[in-house]
DNA sequence: TGTACATCAGTGAACGCGCGTTCACTGATGTAC
DNA sequence: TGTACATCAGTGAACGCGCGTTCACTGATGTAC
């Protein structure tokens, strides 16, 4: 027999953590089988003994980068008085820090984009992963009476979406006091409208 | 002389026309020169007697793109009495028409993510085209005591990141309930805060 | 008004390149004895 | 405890393919006469 199931299943597990990282940072469509393997540090040839075809790849890495965000969210919460885990939240992903590390960030407006274009298999695992995350950060929204936690869930869809939709544009726009312009409105704005107060921590730049 | 300034003019709009289209549906990278030109009624060949590059092509479509997206916001107000002018947008906006019709909808939805992969030439195209595409729907926008322009542009900012953070999520879903269910909470939200009322269109789903 | 000509938009074959994928191999491993 | 062996994770050369780009050409055009 050679080599343990354990080293076959930690290999699969690098190589998944590789393509999140570079698949975030670069796009899935920018970045080959070769690379991912190189920063797994493998051989490309390799690949195949882990994986179908890299759409195989793409759906894992999808719903990986999704529990790395719901992780870093529920992670964040814990260390945040209940009253303050929306706002803290908010806080943490609309920041220029996020903005420029698209690796280790919310995989929404690194891929939601390409995954509009991909084939099945990739768009249920992140459809999936999707609903896990909505569900998730719906728990630390306000709730007004007779809320659902349905509800909850699709006001968290909007709060995602705007959030992600803010970091995006922040990201592809080219002249930095636009981009952080973009960032500090979108935190205020939604720290107005769901984190039950004003944005206490940065004073407001028009005044 | 061969042929007439304006004849080369008309192909090179008609090519950049059919590259908006393409590169909204498919992406950028997932459209290549030899289909742009087939879609322009040419062969791929001739297209470097109109550009230095794909990237040249990918800004002049950029900015071709937001103009189109600026041009029917503005006929929709046109179309609209004032008070209603905003909602107007955000119903056009949030809707499973656009959603379905890439080719012809909004460009950052379609194009952001790949934007901010981009380079210079293309970023640059985008951040113009995107402040006039925020300062033309911040016209629209309520005044409230005190604003300025300036104020109604970041606030315009915001809302489109918001809508098309939402678009982005409707298409990248797989489930046509969710997609749905993200459209129409969308639309809901940013009418009650940007439009000035509710959502009359649409009968709330969850009652 | 008719013709010969210079121009260059448009054609389509060809280029190098990196991609996703395949495959013959090799060598580290856990097990049987 | 030591050794021979079967397994298969991992290697690296090779594949076909479509990409962006180049280039020799051709043929429709506006102008000069």
């Amino acid at each position: 027999m050679p080599y343990s199931k354990a080293h076959k299943a930690r290999t699969r597990a690098k190589i998944v953590e590789a393509a999140t990282h570079a698949f975030r940072a670069e796009g899935m469509r920018g970045v080959g089988i070769p690379q991912v393997m190189r920063q797994a540090g493998l051989t490309h040839g390799g690949f195949y003994a882990h994986f179908e075809s890299k759409d195989e790849l793409a759906a894992e890495a999808c719903t990986a980068s999704v529990a790395d965000s719901v992780e870093r969210l529920v992670r964040k919460a814990a260390r945040t008085s209940p009253d303050d885990a929306v706002r803290a939240i908010i806080a943490l992903y609309l920041t220029t820090l996020h903005r420029d590390t698209p690796a280790s960030g919310c995989m929404i407006p690194a891929l939601a984009g390409e995954i509009a274009h991909s084939p099945a298999v990739v768009r249920a695992a992140f459809t999936q992963g999707l609903a896990d995350y909505a569900r998730q950060l719906g728990a630390y929204l306000p709730t007004s009476a007779g809320s659902t936690s349905e509800r909850q869930t699709d006001d968290a869809l909007v709060l995602l979406a705007g959030m992600a939709g803010a970091l995006l544009l922040a990201r592809a726009v080219d002249d930095p006091e636009m981009s952080e312009r973009i960032l500090d409105t979108a935190r205020a704005f939604y720290t107005r409208t769901y984190g039950g107060g004003t944005d206490a921590d940065e004073p407001s730049r028009a005044g």
